[in-house]
DNA sequence: TTCAAGACTGCAAACAGTTGCACTAAACCT
DNA sequence: AGGTTTAGTGCAACTGTTTGCAGTCTTGAA
């Protein structure tokens, strides 16, 4: 039925090794015999197995990627990303999604272990030690957490939150509301640090708070409460959610509180007011993550972050 | 290193038959020698390699998942969807990303075939002959896209689009434009025949445009020219292009035309105005495309589609 | 008591490749 | 001419698991 290297080998006369070598050593054979078995091979439309190739090289030419939710718009452009650059290397990229479910990072890695070559692990939310233990099954990098002796890829929120809050001291605004994120989220301390130290203002954090539009939502009454003129929130869908919620409460943006998100998701540059926003390179967070990793170089890598001014901020009242 | 189902015959005291059978034919083997190996086995960590086991056997328990573009936000809830129907029945996915190009289609099932035991092609741009023969080397389903012989998951965009300009009928509406999709897209295609039936209707078809945010800004200027109180887009991103296009030549909505999009994209409920638009069944695609494959059945199903209104549309001036 | 049936388990041959080693023949060097 | 290197190829063992077949040991029935 399939085709295998063994009909190669027959159909072109030569010892299945020889096959075997102008596909994966094509250096150490006659180029003679080289193009007649690769002609062979063609005609036959004969495709080296992989998993036959990962049980004696150990090597699968496949890599994992796990996000949190692949539906949050956050991510599609970072697997995008590290889908072109495994496929520019010629690796296979399994996508998986562990709906929240910190437990099921620790699955999907054990279920993945043999069959990779390595996973990206974006922003998990395991214990260090059960990252650790899992260090022991497969190589990986994480994304977007901190992690001593893993390879690592961070994109500086710190500074991008730094950036944010400096933009509204900039307009004029002196107390800003913090809509922060999940708690034990890594990028929600991050942010939250970086805001505590710009000078000048008087940081009021609420949350910890869904990392959705809903509990952006949520956050409205709130934040509304609080006599802020400007808001940080943890991203931009919560941004999204917390405009509406002022809105449903006769509060309008940029008028009467400004607000800026993070991450710049394209619904952030749609939405009416466009939002000002930190924005993350997650696809070159994607890219790198993935080269990081068929390297095997464990390194630590600090992205930069940029802030984008558009509609949703303004000076206050 | 790594343990291996040896490690676990000997430390068992059992044949490697005997472990094997434990893991994929339990009720093959003695309760009490059962439990042994189990605890065994859990003491020393293994686990099955799938690799291996797809060797003998045939059956990888990999799916691959081939879509146009990752971060096009129509995918994503059907990417998910499928990643958990996958899961579900403990089969690992390979998403993969064509970049919009036809050719990258082909490449990809033949890259995928000896590693997965199937995989759904989402809304396929190769020619019919192309797929037949990429059917003999793997079983897929298409999705969004008809296809004699192969399984089949349409969303009924048809049926969407004839509610749609129903509806803007309904409002009173007599000249709608239709802001087309790319040529030889199937979709494309289906909504214009429908659109094209409803009665009392003068439908005017402006395209073919890129299905992007993009594409819909560069139809402003046709569609205000050519003087109608209603628009259909090819999905939403295009609607919200356009509506930012039309704002920009000082036309709002849906005070001067109503724009109904397709797709029901997030970006869309968070957009000002809120976009009126017809729901995908992108979630029940994914998780029926790879239930479908699994169960190896080639049927042809269609899925309901339903007319979301909300505040893009609005009686005619 | 004897025999057949059934429940477990072991044996060994696959599956589709890779790779260290041995071998041959040609090319190169004095 | 003789010896040595080198290029190319074949041989066979190995990767981790499955599975048809055969063997052993119980168990139940006649």
């Amino acid at each position: 039925m399939t085709v295998t290297i063994r009909d190669v080998a027959r159909a072109s006369g030569v010892h299945v090794s020889t096959v075997s070598r102008t596909f994966s050593a094509p250096h150490m054979v006659n180029a003679a015999t080289r193009t007649r078995v690769l002609t062979v091979a063609e005609e036959l439309g004969y495709r080296p197995n992989r998993a036959a190739r990962a049980l004696t090289t150990g090597r699968t030419h496949n890599l994992g990627l796990i996000v949190a939710d692949i539906a949050n718009p956050f991510f599609p452009p970072l697997i995008k990303a590290a889908h072109a650059a495994a496929r520019q290397r010629d690796y296979h990229l399994f996508v998986a999604d562990t709906d929240e479910e910190p437990a099921a990072e620790e699955e999907l890695v054990q279920a993945f272990s043999k069959q990779v070559d390595g996973v990206v692990l974006c922003s998990p939310r395991s214990s260090n030690k059960a990252l650790e233990r899992l260090a022991e099954r497969v190589p990986f990098v994480v994304v977007n957490r901190r992690l001593r002796g893993a390879a690592t890829v961070l994109m500086d929120v710190g500074h991008g939150a730094r950036l944010a809050v400096e933009h509204l001291a900039g307009l004029g605004h002196r107390r800003v509301a913090l809509v922060s994120g999940p708690a034990g989220s890594w990028t929600s301390a991050e942010i939250r640090t970086a805001a505590e130290q710009v000078p000048g203002i008087e940081l009021v954090v609420i949350g910890p708070n869904a990392p959705t539009e809903r509990g952006g939502f949520a956050a409205a009454d709130r934040v509304r409460d609080c006599a802020v003129t400007g808001v940080l929130a943890y991203n931009d869908l919560v941004a999204i959610g917390l405009i509406e919620g002022l809105a449903d409460r006769g509060l309008s943006v940029p008028e009467d509180v400004s607000v800026v998100g993070i991450d710049d998701i394209v619904s952030g540059r749609l939405n009416r007011p466009k939002l000002t926003t930190v924005a993350m390179p997650t696809a070159a967070a994607g890219r790198l993550a993935v080269d990081l990793l068929i390297q095997e170089v464990t390194a630590t890598t600090s992205l930069e972050t940029r802030l984008v001014i558009r509609d949703s901020t303004a000076p206050p009242r």
